[in-house]
DNA sequence: GCGTCAACATACTCTCGGTACGTACTCTCA
DNA sequence: TGAGAGTACGTACCGAGAGTATGTTGACGC
Protein backbone atom coordinates (compact mmCIF):
# COMPACT_ATOMS: atom_id res chain seq x y z
CA UNK A 1 0.00 0.00 0.00
CA UNK A 2 2.72 2.70 0.95
CA UNK A 3 5.05 1.47 -1.51
CA UNK A 4 2.76 2.49 -5.07
CA UNK A 5 2.52 5.46 -3.23
CA UNK A 6 6.18 6.81 -3.02
CA UNK A 7 6.70 5.01 -6.34
CA UNK A 8 3.98 7.37 -7.99
CA UNK A 9 4.94 10.42 -5.63
CA UNK A 10 8.91 9.78 -7.44
CA UNK A 11 7.40 9.47 -10.92
CA UNK A 12 5.48 13.23 -10.20
CA UNK A 13 8.31 14.68 -8.74
CA UNK A 14 10.40 13.89 -11.28
CA UNK A 15 7.67 14.56 -14.25
CA UNK A 16 7.29 17.87 -12.70
CA UNK A 17 10.74 19.42 -12.99
CA UNK A 18 12.90 19.16 -9.45
CA UNK A 19 11.78 20.49 -6.25
CA UNK A 20 8.62 19.79 -5.31
CA UNK A 21 7.34 20.19 -1.53
CA UNK A 22 10.37 23.18 -1.29
CA UNK A 23 8.53 26.17 -0.30
CA UNK A 24 5.08 26.55 -0.92
CA UNK A 25 4.22 25.88 -4.19
CA UNK A 26 0.42 25.26 -3.66
CA UNK A 27 -0.32 28.66 -5.56
CA UNK A 28 2.00 27.72 -8.70
CA UNK A 29 -0.27 24.28 -8.52
CA UNK A 30 -3.81 26.27 -8.06
CA UNK A 31 -2.55 28.12 -11.16
CA UNK A 32 -1.46 25.65 -13.23
CA UNK A 33 -4.91 23.66 -12.37
CA UNK A 34 -6.63 27.29 -13.57
CA UNK A 35 -4.43 27.36 -16.75
CA UNK A 36 -4.82 23.76 -17.65
CA UNK A 37 -8.88 23.77 -17.26
CA UNK A 38 -8.97 27.32 -18.98
CA UNK A 39 -7.79 25.72 -22.01
CA UNK A 40 -9.23 22.55 -21.66
CA UNK A 41 -12.89 24.40 -21.84
CA UNK A 42 -12.03 26.47 -24.05
CA UNK A 43 -11.36 23.32 -26.74
CA UNK A 44 -14.04 20.74 -25.53
CA UNK A 45 -16.49 22.52 -23.46
CA UNK A 46 -17.77 22.14 -20.03
CA UNK A 47 -19.08 18.89 -19.62
CA UNK A 48 -16.75 17.71 -22.73
CA UNK A 49 -13.73 18.12 -19.84
CA UNK A 50 -13.52 15.49 -17.37
CA UNK A 51 -11.80 16.53 -14.17
CA UNK A 52 -8.95 13.61 -14.87
CA UNK A 53 -8.23 15.20 -18.14
CA UNK A 54 -7.46 18.49 -16.28
CA UNK A 55 -5.70 16.52 -13.52
CA UNK A 56 -4.14 14.91 -15.86
CA UNK A 57 -2.45 18.02 -18.04
CA UNK A 58 -1.79 20.00 -14.75
CA UNK A 59 0.26 16.64 -13.73
CA UNK A 60 -1.76 16.47 -10.63
CA UNK A 61 -4.42 14.20 -9.22
CA UNK A 62 -7.60 14.73 -7.80
CA UNK A 63 -6.81 14.61 -4.62
CA UNK A 64 -4.91 18.11 -5.39
CA UNK A 65 -7.64 19.48 -7.15
CA UNK A 66 -10.32 19.13 -4.88
CA UNK A 67 -8.15 20.25 -2.35
CA UNK A 68 -8.14 23.47 -4.25
CA UNK A 69 -11.92 24.04 -5.30
CA UNK A 70 -14.52 22.36 -3.73
CA UNK A 71 -16.46 21.16 -7.13
CA UNK A 72 -15.78 20.96 -11.30
CA UNK A 73 -18.61 23.83 -11.30
CA UNK A 74 -16.52 25.71 -9.19
CA UNK A 75 -13.59 25.37 -11.26
CA UNK A 76 -15.28 26.40 -13.73
CA UNK A 77 -15.96 29.40 -12.45
CA UNK A 78 -12.92 30.74 -11.35
CA UNK A 79 -12.08 30.12 -14.48
CA UNK A 80 -15.15 32.12 -16.01
CA UNK A 81 -14.70 34.91 -13.52
CA UNK A 82 -11.24 35.57 -14.70
CA UNK A 83 -11.81 36.08 -18.08
CA UNK A 84 -15.08 38.19 -17.29
CA UNK A 85 -13.42 40.35 -14.78
CA UNK A 86 -10.59 40.81 -17.39
CA UNK A 87 -12.63 41.52 -20.00
CA UNK A 88 -14.72 44.13 -18.12
CA UNK A 89 -12.00 45.87 -17.14
CA UNK A 90 -10.54 46.23 -20.61
CA UNK A 91 -13.72 47.45 -21.85
CA UNK A 92 -14.30 49.94 -18.53
CA UNK A 93 -10.62 51.02 -19.33
CA UNK A 94 -11.22 51.87 -22.85
CA UNK A 95 -14.81 53.41 -22.14
CA UNK A 96 -13.33 55.99 -19.59
CA UNK A 97 -11.64 57.97 -22.16
CA UNK A 98 -14.55 59.75 -23.57
CA UNK A 99 -17.07 61.62 -21.96
CA UNK A 100 -19.74 61.81 -24.30
CA UNK A 101 -22.55 58.73 -23.65
CA UNK A 102 -23.05 57.98 -26.98
CA UNK A 103 -19.56 58.03 -28.21
CA UNK A 104 -19.09 55.80 -24.79
CA UNK A 105 -21.52 53.18 -26.31
CA UNK A 106 -19.98 53.59 -29.59
CA UNK A 107 -16.75 52.45 -28.37
CA UNK A 108 -17.87 50.48 -25.80
CA UNK A 109 -19.50 48.39 -28.36
CA UNK A 110 -16.33 48.37 -30.19
CA UNK A 111 -14.70 46.75 -27.56
CA UNK A 112 -16.52 44.20 -26.56
CA UNK A 113 -16.77 42.81 -30.25
CA UNK A 114 -12.91 43.03 -30.16
CA UNK A 115 -12.69 40.75 -26.31
CA UNK A 116 -15.70 38.35 -28.42
CA UNK A 117 -13.74 37.48 -30.79
CA UNK A 118 -11.05 35.76 -28.70
CA UNK A 119 -12.10 32.17 -29.14
CA UNK A 120 -11.13 31.84 -24.69
CA UNK A 121 -13.42 34.52 -24.16
CA UNK A 122 -16.28 33.52 -26.67
CA UNK A 123 -16.43 29.32 -25.93
CA UNK A 124 -16.26 29.97 -22.05
CA UNK A 125 -18.21 33.51 -21.23
CA UNK A 126 -20.40 33.42 -23.90
CA UNK A 127 -21.22 29.86 -24.74
CA UNK A 128 -20.34 27.51 -22.04
CA UNK A 129 -21.01 29.97 -19.46
CA UNK A 130 -25.21 29.72 -19.18
CA UNK A 131 -24.27 26.56 -20.42
CA UNK A 132 -22.41 25.29 -17.54
CA UNK A 133 -23.68 27.61 -14.43
CA UNK A 134 -27.34 27.70 -15.41
CA UNK A 135 -29.41 30.15 -16.41
CA UNK A 136 -29.80 31.08 -12.60
CA UNK A 137 -26.40 31.62 -11.53
CA UNK A 138 -25.44 32.89 -15.30
CA UNK A 139 -28.08 36.17 -14.75
CA UNK A 140 -26.20 36.73 -11.55
CA UNK A 141 -22.40 36.36 -12.69
CA UNK A 142 -23.44 38.67 -16.00
CA UNK A 143 -25.51 41.27 -13.53
CA UNK A 144 -21.91 42.03 -11.88
CA UNK A 145 -19.66 42.09 -15.10
CA UNK A 146 -20.64 42.85 -18.45
CA UNK A 147 -24.31 43.49 -17.82
CA UNK A 148 -22.81 46.45 -15.84
CA UNK A 149 -21.50 48.30 -17.67
CA UNK A 150 -24.04 48.08 -20.83
CA UNK A 151 -26.76 49.35 -17.76
CA UNK A 152 -24.99 52.47 -16.83
CA UNK A 153 -24.30 53.34 -20.90
CA UNK A 154 -27.55 52.81 -20.90
CA UNK A 155 -28.19 54.95 -18.33
CA UNK A 156 -26.82 57.65 -19.94
CA UNK A 157 -28.01 57.37 -22.94
CA UNK A 158 -31.52 57.93 -21.28
CA UNK A 159 -30.35 60.85 -19.57
CA UNK A 160 -29.25 62.30 -22.06
CA UNK A 161 -32.48 62.18 -23.76
CA UNK A 162 -33.90 63.51 -20.81
CA UNK A 163 -36.65 61.40 -19.87
CA UNK A 164 -37.70 57.63 -20.16
CA UNK A 165 -35.76 56.60 -16.87
CA UNK A 166 -38.56 54.38 -16.11
CA UNK A 167 -37.46 52.48 -18.95
CA UNK A 168 -34.06 52.00 -17.97
CA UNK A 169 -34.14 48.17 -17.08
CA UNK A 170 -36.23 46.67 -19.87
CA UNK A 171 -33.83 49.01 -22.54
CA UNK A 172 -30.71 47.62 -20.42
CA UNK A 173 -32.25 44.46 -21.37
CA UNK A 174 -32.32 44.58 -24.50
CA UNK A 175 -29.58 46.49 -25.43
CA UNK A 176 -27.58 43.63 -23.91
CA UNK A 177 -28.97 40.74 -25.68
CA UNK A 178 -28.48 42.67 -28.85
CA UNK A 179 -25.46 42.86 -28.10
CA UNK A 180 -24.19 39.47 -27.06
CA UNK A 181 -26.57 37.94 -29.52
CA UNK A 182 -24.04 40.39 -32.43
CA UNK A 183 -21.12 39.40 -30.74
CA UNK A 184 -22.20 35.64 -31.76
CA UNK A 185 -23.03 37.23 -35.19
CA UNK A 186 -19.62 38.49 -35.49
CA UNK A 187 -17.97 35.48 -34.00
CA UNK A 188 -19.71 32.91 -36.46
CA UNK A 189 -19.01 35.24 -39.54
CA UNK A 190 -16.64 34.31 -42.28
CA UNK A 191 -15.51 38.05 -42.24
CA UNK A 192 -15.70 39.11 -38.99
CA UNK A 193 -14.19 42.34 -39.78
CA UNK A 194 -17.05 43.51 -42.02
CA UNK A 195 -19.57 41.91 -40.08
CA UNK A 196 -18.33 44.09 -36.61
CA UNK A 197 -18.62 47.21 -39.02
CA UNK A 198 -22.18 46.32 -39.74
CA UNK A 199 -23.32 45.45 -36.38
CA UNK A 200 -21.62 48.62 -35.42
CA UNK A 201 -23.97 50.49 -38.49
CA UNK A 202 -27.10 48.81 -37.22
CA UNK A 203 -26.74 49.28 -33.66
CA UNK A 204 -25.64 52.74 -34.31
CA UNK A 205 -28.50 53.46 -36.73
CA UNK A 206 -30.84 52.29 -33.59
CA UNK A 207 -29.40 55.04 -31.43
CA UNK A 208 -29.32 57.29 -34.25
CA UNK A 209 -32.61 57.24 -34.73
CA UNK A 210 -33.85 57.10 -30.68
CA UNK A 211 -31.60 60.62 -30.36
CA UNK A 212 -34.16 61.93 -33.27
CA UNK A 213 -36.91 61.08 -31.12
CA UNK A 214 -39.56 63.89 -29.36
CA UNK A 215 -39.91 62.83 -25.82
CA UNK A 216 -38.60 59.63 -25.41
CA UNK A 217 -39.85 59.43 -21.80
CA UNK A 218 -43.56 60.30 -22.82
CA UNK A 219 -43.55 56.81 -24.67
CA UNK A 220 -44.19 54.62 -21.34
CA UNK B 1 -33.63 -15.32 -13.76
CA UNK B 2 -37.02 -15.83 -15.96
CA UNK B 3 -38.99 -16.14 -12.68
CA UNK B 4 -38.33 -12.30 -11.75
CA UNK B 5 -39.37 -11.01 -15.36
CA UNK B 6 -42.36 -12.59 -15.60
CA UNK B 7 -43.48 -11.17 -12.15
CA UNK B 8 -42.31 -7.87 -13.04
CA UNK B 9 -44.28 -7.83 -16.31
CA UNK B 10 -47.00 -8.76 -14.51
CA UNK B 11 -46.78 -5.78 -12.09
CA UNK B 12 -46.16 -3.56 -15.09
CA UNK B 13 -49.55 -4.97 -17.11
CA UNK B 14 -51.85 -4.25 -13.98
CA UNK B 15 -50.37 -1.24 -13.79
CA UNK B 16 -50.93 0.08 -16.92
CA UNK B 17 -54.19 -0.70 -17.38
CA UNK B 18 -54.96 -3.66 -19.40
CA UNK B 19 -54.09 -5.42 -22.22
CA UNK B 20 -51.05 -4.74 -23.31
CA UNK B 21 -49.51 -5.95 -26.77
CA UNK B 22 -52.71 -5.94 -28.08
CA UNK B 23 -52.63 -4.12 -31.33
CA UNK B 24 -50.04 -1.42 -31.85
CA UNK B 25 -49.50 0.84 -28.96
CA UNK B 26 -46.02 1.36 -29.74
CA UNK B 27 -46.86 5.00 -30.11
CA UNK B 28 -49.07 5.54 -27.35
CA UNK B 29 -46.00 4.48 -25.20
CA UNK B 30 -43.83 6.64 -27.20
CA UNK B 31 -46.30 10.21 -26.75
CA UNK B 32 -46.73 8.47 -22.65
CA UNK B 33 -42.54 8.88 -22.80
CA UNK B 34 -42.75 11.95 -24.08
CA UNK B 35 -45.32 13.60 -22.58
CA UNK B 36 -43.74 12.76 -18.93
CA UNK B 37 -40.07 13.89 -20.08
CA UNK B 38 -41.60 17.16 -21.46
CA UNK B 39 -43.27 17.44 -17.70
CA UNK B 40 -40.24 16.35 -15.85
CA UNK B 41 -37.92 18.05 -17.81
CA UNK B 42 -39.97 21.46 -17.49
CA UNK B 43 -39.76 20.99 -13.62
CA UNK B 44 -36.31 19.68 -13.08
CA UNK B 45 -34.11 20.68 -16.15
CA UNK B 46 -32.81 18.62 -18.35
CA UNK B 47 -29.71 17.37 -16.01
CA UNK B 48 -32.24 17.30 -13.14
CA UNK B 49 -34.09 14.88 -14.97
CA UNK B 50 -32.94 10.92 -14.94
CA UNK B 51 -34.01 8.34 -17.74
CA UNK B 52 -34.80 6.42 -14.87
CA UNK B 53 -37.54 8.79 -13.22
CA UNK B 54 -38.60 9.17 -16.68
CA UNK B 55 -39.21 5.55 -17.63
CA UNK B 56 -40.94 4.96 -14.00
CA UNK B 57 -43.00 7.43 -15.01
CA UNK B 58 -44.24 6.58 -18.27
CA UNK B 59 -44.40 2.98 -16.53
CA UNK B 60 -41.72 1.14 -18.85
CA UNK B 61 -38.31 0.83 -18.59
CA UNK B 62 -35.62 2.28 -20.13
CA UNK B 63 -35.75 -0.59 -22.79
CA UNK B 64 -38.74 1.03 -24.05
CA UNK B 65 -37.05 4.33 -23.94
CA UNK B 66 -34.21 3.10 -26.01
CA UNK B 67 -36.54 1.30 -28.76
CA UNK B 68 -37.74 4.94 -29.29
CA UNK B 69 -35.11 7.51 -28.88
CA UNK B 70 -31.29 6.57 -29.51
CA UNK B 71 -30.18 9.08 -26.49
CA UNK B 72 -31.39 11.66 -23.75
CA UNK B 73 -30.20 13.82 -25.81
CA UNK B 74 -32.72 12.92 -28.75
CA UNK B 75 -35.46 12.64 -26.26
CA UNK B 76 -34.78 16.03 -25.05
CA UNK B 77 -34.92 17.32 -28.90
CA UNK B 78 -38.08 15.74 -29.62
CA UNK B 79 -39.59 17.18 -26.69
CA UNK B 80 -37.91 21.10 -27.51
CA UNK B 81 -38.84 20.75 -30.98
CA UNK B 82 -42.25 20.12 -30.29
CA UNK B 83 -42.87 23.42 -28.00
CA UNK B 84 -41.02 24.97 -30.37
CA UNK B 85 -42.72 24.63 -33.80
CA UNK B 86 -46.14 24.98 -31.91
CA UNK B 87 -44.93 28.31 -30.46
CA UNK B 88 -43.64 28.83 -34.24
CA UNK B 89 -46.77 28.49 -35.70
CA UNK B 90 -48.94 30.68 -32.69
CA UNK B 91 -46.88 33.31 -33.13
CA UNK B 92 -46.68 32.83 -37.33
CA UNK B 93 -50.75 32.47 -37.13
CA UNK B 94 -51.25 35.94 -35.32
CA UNK B 95 -48.42 37.82 -37.52
CA UNK B 96 -50.30 36.34 -40.51
CA UNK B 97 -53.57 38.68 -39.60
CA UNK B 98 -52.27 41.72 -40.75
CA UNK B 99 -50.50 43.33 -43.83
CA UNK B 100 -48.54 46.26 -42.36
CA UNK B 101 -44.76 45.57 -41.73
CA UNK B 102 -44.96 47.62 -38.48
CA UNK B 103 -47.87 46.26 -37.29
CA UNK B 104 -46.75 42.91 -37.56
CA UNK B 105 -43.58 43.39 -35.78
CA UNK B 106 -45.57 44.70 -32.60
CA UNK B 107 -48.56 42.17 -32.62
CA UNK B 108 -45.70 39.26 -33.22
CA UNK B 109 -43.74 40.96 -30.27
CA UNK B 110 -46.58 40.67 -28.17
CA UNK B 111 -47.39 37.06 -29.27
CA UNK B 112 -43.92 35.72 -28.50
CA UNK B 113 -43.71 37.51 -24.85
CA UNK B 114 -46.68 36.05 -24.79
CA UNK B 115 -45.25 32.40 -24.93
CA UNK B 116 -42.47 32.88 -23.15
CA UNK B 117 -44.74 33.24 -20.19
CA UNK B 118 -45.78 29.34 -20.49
CA UNK B 119 -43.57 27.92 -18.18
CA UNK B 120 -42.71 24.69 -19.85
CA UNK B 121 -41.69 26.81 -23.26
CA UNK B 122 -39.67 29.18 -20.80
CA UNK B 123 -37.81 26.29 -19.30
CA UNK B 124 -37.50 24.11 -21.68
CA UNK B 125 -37.23 26.29 -24.75
CA UNK B 126 -35.41 29.31 -23.34
CA UNK B 127 -33.87 27.77 -20.50
CA UNK B 128 -32.65 23.94 -20.87
CA UNK B 129 -32.30 24.74 -24.46
CA UNK B 130 -28.80 25.88 -24.72
CA UNK B 131 -27.80 24.16 -21.63
CA UNK B 132 -28.68 20.42 -22.98
CA UNK B 133 -28.40 21.14 -26.60
CA UNK B 134 -25.22 23.07 -26.45
CA UNK B 135 -24.57 26.05 -28.09
CA UNK B 136 -23.61 24.66 -31.63
CA UNK B 137 -27.19 22.64 -31.89
CA UNK B 138 -29.11 25.29 -30.35
CA UNK B 139 -28.00 27.81 -32.78
CA UNK B 140 -29.09 25.23 -35.71
CA UNK B 141 -32.67 24.74 -33.76
CA UNK B 142 -33.15 28.60 -33.20
CA UNK B 143 -32.66 28.56 -37.18
CA UNK B 144 -34.86 26.70 -38.38
CA UNK B 145 -37.65 28.30 -35.62
CA UNK B 146 -38.14 31.72 -34.17
CA UNK B 147 -35.01 33.17 -36.18
CA UNK B 148 -36.31 32.64 -39.12
CA UNK B 149 -39.92 34.58 -38.39
CA UNK B 150 -37.84 37.42 -37.10
CA UNK B 151 -35.53 37.64 -40.06
CA UNK B 152 -38.61 37.65 -42.37
CA UNK B 153 -40.20 40.63 -40.29
CA UNK B 154 -37.32 42.83 -40.25
CA UNK B 155 -36.58 42.01 -43.53
CA UNK B 156 -40.38 43.29 -44.47
CA UNK B 157 -39.04 46.91 -42.26
CA UNK B 158 -35.96 47.26 -43.87
CA UNK B 159 -37.91 47.10 -47.16
CA UNK B 160 -40.55 49.30 -46.34
CA UNK B 161 -37.56 51.66 -45.11
CA UNK B 162 -36.25 51.71 -48.92
CA UNK B 163 -32.51 50.59 -48.14
CA UNK B 164 -30.13 48.79 -45.90
CA UNK B 165 -30.51 45.53 -47.27
CA UNK B 166 -26.86 44.67 -46.89
CA UNK B 167 -27.66 44.95 -43.07
CA UNK B 168 -30.95 42.48 -42.87
CA UNK B 169 -28.90 40.09 -41.09
CA UNK B 170 -26.55 42.03 -38.72
CA UNK B 171 -30.52 43.58 -37.92
CA UNK B 172 -31.92 40.06 -37.83
CA UNK B 173 -29.26 39.21 -35.34
CA UNK B 174 -29.33 42.37 -33.25
CA UNK B 175 -33.79 42.07 -32.69
CA UNK B 176 -33.63 38.44 -32.53
CA UNK B 177 -31.12 38.78 -29.55
CA UNK B 178 -33.11 41.81 -28.15
CA UNK B 179 -36.21 39.62 -28.40
CA UNK B 180 -34.70 36.74 -26.81
CA UNK B 181 -33.39 39.04 -23.90
CA UNK B 182 -36.70 40.68 -23.13
CA UNK B 183 -38.27 37.18 -22.88
CA UNK B 184 -35.75 37.12 -20.32
CA UNK B 185 -36.88 39.87 -18.49
CA UNK B 186 -40.42 39.45 -19.00
CA UNK B 187 -40.28 36.10 -16.96
CA UNK B 188 -37.90 36.74 -14.52
CA UNK B 189 -40.00 40.28 -13.69
CA UNK B 190 -42.08 40.15 -10.50
CA UNK B 191 -44.67 42.13 -12.16
CA UNK B 192 -44.98 40.50 -15.52
CA UNK B 193 -47.28 42.42 -17.24
CA UNK B 194 -45.82 45.63 -16.84
CA UNK B 195 -42.26 44.31 -17.48
CA UNK B 196 -44.07 43.21 -20.98
CA UNK B 197 -45.52 46.67 -21.56
CA UNK B 198 -41.94 48.10 -20.60
CA UNK B 199 -40.41 45.82 -23.26
CA UNK B 200 -43.17 46.72 -26.11
CA UNK B 201 -42.72 50.20 -25.21
CA UNK B 202 -38.70 50.48 -25.46
CA UNK B 203 -38.12 48.37 -28.90
CA UNK B 204 -41.38 50.51 -30.25
CA UNK B 205 -39.55 53.25 -29.70
CA UNK B 206 -36.64 52.10 -31.22
CA UNK B 207 -38.53 50.93 -34.08
CA UNK B 208 -39.80 54.77 -34.02
CA UNK B 209 -37.12 56.05 -34.11
CA UNK B 210 -35.91 53.95 -37.41
CA UNK B 211 -38.47 55.29 -38.95
CA UNK B 212 -37.10 59.11 -38.85
CA UNK B 213 -34.26 58.25 -39.64
CA UNK B 214 -33.46 59.47 -43.77
CA UNK B 215 -32.06 56.91 -45.73
CA UNK B 216 -30.72 54.36 -43.53
CA UNK B 217 -29.55 52.50 -46.36
CA UNK B 218 -26.62 54.96 -46.72
CA UNK B 219 -25.55 53.72 -43.20
CA UNK B 220 -23.66 51.32 -44.08
C1' DG C 1 -47.00 -23.54 -37.79
C1' DC C 2 -42.86 -21.19 -38.69
C1' DG C 3 -39.63 -17.65 -39.28
C1' DT C 4 -39.21 -12.80 -38.66
C1' DC C 5 -39.57 -8.54 -36.66
C1' DA C 6 -41.29 -4.94 -33.66
C1' DA C 7 -41.71 -3.77 -28.94
C1' DC C 8 -40.47 -4.04 -25.12
C1' DA C 9 -37.86 -5.96 -20.18
C1' DT C 10 -33.62 -7.17 -17.53
C1' DA C 11 -29.20 -6.92 -16.15
C1' DC C 12 -25.08 -5.38 -16.97
C1' DT C 13 -20.97 -2.06 -18.04
C1' DC C 14 -18.49 2.12 -17.87
C1' DT C 15 -17.70 6.86 -17.26
C1' DC C 16 -17.19 10.43 -14.10
C1' DG C 17 -17.99 13.53 -10.23
C1' DG C 18 -17.23 13.29 -5.63
C1' DT C 19 -15.47 11.38 -0.93
C1' DA C 20 -12.72 9.12 2.79
C1' DC C 21 -8.60 8.57 4.36
C1' DG C 22 -3.68 8.20 4.44
C1' DT C 23 0.82 10.52 4.05
C1' DA C 24 4.68 13.64 3.25
C1' DC C 25 6.20 18.14 4.11
C1' DT C 26 6.40 22.56 6.60
C1' DC C 27 5.86 25.72 10.19
C1' DT C 28 5.41 27.12 14.63
C1' DC C 29 6.54 27.32 19.60
C1' DA C 30 7.86 25.60 23.97
C1' DT D 1 15.17 20.97 18.52
C1' DG D 2 11.52 18.08 18.19
C1' DA D 3 6.72 17.31 18.61
C1' DG D 4 2.24 18.60 17.46
C1' DA D 5 -0.68 21.04 14.22
C1' DG D 6 -1.83 22.29 9.81
C1' DT D 7 -1.15 22.27 4.72
C1' DA D 8 -0.95 20.05 0.38
C1' DC D 9 -1.38 16.75 -1.73
C1' DG D 10 -2.01 11.12 -3.38
C1' DT D 11 -4.82 6.68 -3.50
C1' DA D 12 -8.61 4.00 -3.39
C1' DC D 13 -13.10 3.80 -3.48
C1' DC D 14 -18.36 4.91 -4.04
C1' DG D 15 -22.66 5.94 -6.24
C1' DA D 16 -25.40 7.90 -9.81
C1' DG D 17 -26.73 7.62 -14.18
C1' DA D 18 -26.20 7.11 -19.34
C1' DG D 19 -25.84 3.60 -22.47
C1' DT D 20 -25.67 -1.55 -24.09
C1' DA D 21 -26.13 -6.59 -24.78
C1' DT D 22 -29.20 -9.91 -24.54
C1' DG D 23 -33.38 -12.04 -23.63
C1' DT D 24 -38.57 -12.58 -24.25
C1' DT D 25 -43.14 -12.10 -26.14
C1' DG D 26 -46.71 -11.32 -29.21
C1' DA D 27 -48.28 -10.15 -34.06
C1' DC D 28 -48.15 -10.97 -38.81
C1' DG D 29 -47.01 -12.64 -43.44
C1' DC D 30 -46.58 -16.87 -46.05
Amino acid sequence: MTSPAKVQKTVLRAARGSSRRSGSYSSSTKRTLLDNATRLFAAHGYSGTSLDEVVAAARVTKGALYHHYPSKLALFESVFDGLQEAATKRIQKRIDTVDDPWERARIGLEEFLEVCREPQFRRICLQEGPVALGHERWVVAERTASFGIVKSTVDDLLDDLGGAGELSEAFAAIFFGAIRSSSEYVADAEDADQAAEEVQASIGAILAGMRLLPGLGDQA
